[in-house]
DNA sequence: AAACAACCTGAGTTCAGTTCAGTTTGACTG
DNA sequence: CAGTCAAACTGAACTGAACTCAGGTTGTTT
C-alpha cells in the first residue's frame, strides 16, 4: 500500500505544491495555524503570497489538505500494521506501536490534525475546501472503524471481555492521539517509552 | 470550596461581563471560536460590539478567561471529589466520576477548552491576555499534578503497580478529556454510560 | 517559432477585530 | 435635589491578514 505522501508525483515538475505543504506543516506545526501568517509560508517557499492561490484556494484549504493526508497515512499505517496479525492481543499491540512509529514531520502533522479537528465539524463555503473536509471526515470515521472492528474481532474471538466496542474504541483512540498535544521530540521522555506505556494501558483497558 | 462561576459577584450591578461570558460560551461551544464573530456575541447580549471592549481587551482575552474559569472549576471539582477518599481505587473512581459530573454549560466550556488548548502555548502580546494565559497554563499543570499525585499515592500504598506516574497521569487525563471532542448531549450514548466505561478503563489501566 | 498551459506578480479589495473620541446612565455626595 | 464621577456605552474610522483581479512570465510541446 502506497503511503500518502506530501510530495505528490501527480503534480507537474515545476509545481511547488509539495514545498508549500512541507513549509505549511512546519509553520502550522510549530506556531499553530492561527498564529502563522499565510504570507510567511510563501516567504519560506520563496514565492509571492498570491502564488499560493495557484495551488490552494485558501489557507484553510491547505490546512484541510494536510489534515486529510495525515488521516490517510494513519489509516494506511493501521491497515499495514495489523494485516498479518491473527492473535487479537498481538494485533492490538501492533496497532498501538504503529500509531507511534512516526517521523518528526508526521508528529507535526498529527499535532496539526489534533489541534484543528473541530474544523471538520462545520461545512465550508468553497467547493474545494468542502471536498477536502468531507474526505477528512470520512477518514476520521474510517480510523474509528479500524479500531472498533479490531476490538469487535477480539471480543467475538473471546480474547477480550465484551464491551461497547465503539465507545471503547474512541477512548483508546482518544488516549493515543492525546499524546500529540504534549509530546515534543526535545522532551525528557523518549517516544519509545511513551509508546510502551500506552501499549500496556491499551492492553489492560481492552483485554482484561 | 467555592466553584469558579461565570457570573462573578465582584462586578458592579450594571455589569454585563457575566452575560458576555455566558453568550460567548454558547457561541464558541456550538460553532467554535474562529467560526464565531465577536459582534454576534455583542448582538446576543444586546450591546454594540465596541461595548465588549469595556469588559474584555479582545476576543482572545474573553476566550482565555473562559478557559481559565473552566480549568479552575475542574481543579476544584477534583479536589472536592477526592478529599474524603482514603482507599486508592475508590479515590481514582471518585476522580473519574467527578470529571463527568458536569452541566451542559460546563460541557461546552470543556469543549472550548480542549479545542483551543494550543492557544496556551505561545505568549500573548497584551498584558491582560498574557495574565489569563499564564494563569490557565498553571491551572493545566495543577490539574496534571492532581492526577499525578493521586497515582503516586496509590503506588506508594501498594494499591497500584509502580509506573511512571506523570506519563500515566497524562494518558488518563488525555483519555478523559478526549470525550469532550465527540460527546454531544443529543447523542445516542448517555454520559453516565460513558463515565462508567471510562471509569472501568482507568481502573484497569492504573490498578492492574 | 507559435501556441498554450502552468506558474507567477503588484495593486487593490474585503472583512472581522480593534481603536478613537467622545456621549449617556445612574449611583452617590454635599 | 443639583452636581459629580465612574461605569457603561456608541458610531465612525482604522488595521492587517486573507483574498481577488487583471494581467505578465516561463517552459514545454508540436
Amino acid at each position: 500500500m502506497a503511503r500518502a505522501r506530501i510530495v505528490d508525483p501527480e503534480q507537474g515538475p515545476r509545481s511547488k505544491r509539495g514545498a508549500i505543504l512541507v513549509a505549511a506543516v512546519e509553520r502550522f506545526g510549530e506556531d499553530g495555524y492561527e498564529n502563522t501568517k499565510w504570507s510567511e509560508v510563501a516567504d519560506r517557499v520563496g514565492i509571492g503570497q498570491t502564488a499560493l492561490y495557484h495551488y490552494f484556494e485558501s489557507k484553510a484549504h491547505c490546512l484541510l489538505t494536510i489534515m486529510r493526508l495525515e488521516l490517510q497515512r494513519s489509516h494506511d499505517q493501521f491497515v499495514e500494521a495489523t494485516k498479518d496479525e491473527t492473535e487479537p492481543v498481538e494485533e492490538l499491540r501492533a496497532a498501538v506501536r504503529a500509531a507511534f512509529a512516526v517521523t518528526e514531520q508526521e508528529i507535526r502533522q498529527m499535532r496539526i490534525l489534533q489541534a484543528n479537528m473541530s474544523l471538520l465539524a462545520t461545512p465550508r463555503k468553497s467547493k474545494r475546501e468542502e471536498t477536502e473536509r468531507v474526505a477528512a471526515r470520512q477518514l476520521v470515521q474510517m480510523v474509528e472503524r479500524d479500531w472498533t472492528n479490531l476490538l469487535m474481532r477480539g471480543m467475538s474471538k473471546g480474547a477480550y471481555p465484551v464491551r461497547d466496542a465503539h465507545t471503547l474504541g474512541l477512548a483508546v483512540l482518544g488516549m493515543i492521539v492525546s499524546v500529540w498535544r504534549w509530546y515534543r521530540p526535545s522532551g525528557a521522555i523518549p517516544l519509545s517509552e511513551i509508546s510502551e506505556m500506552i501499549e500496556g494501558c491499551v492492553v489492560r483497558m481492552v483485554a482484561e
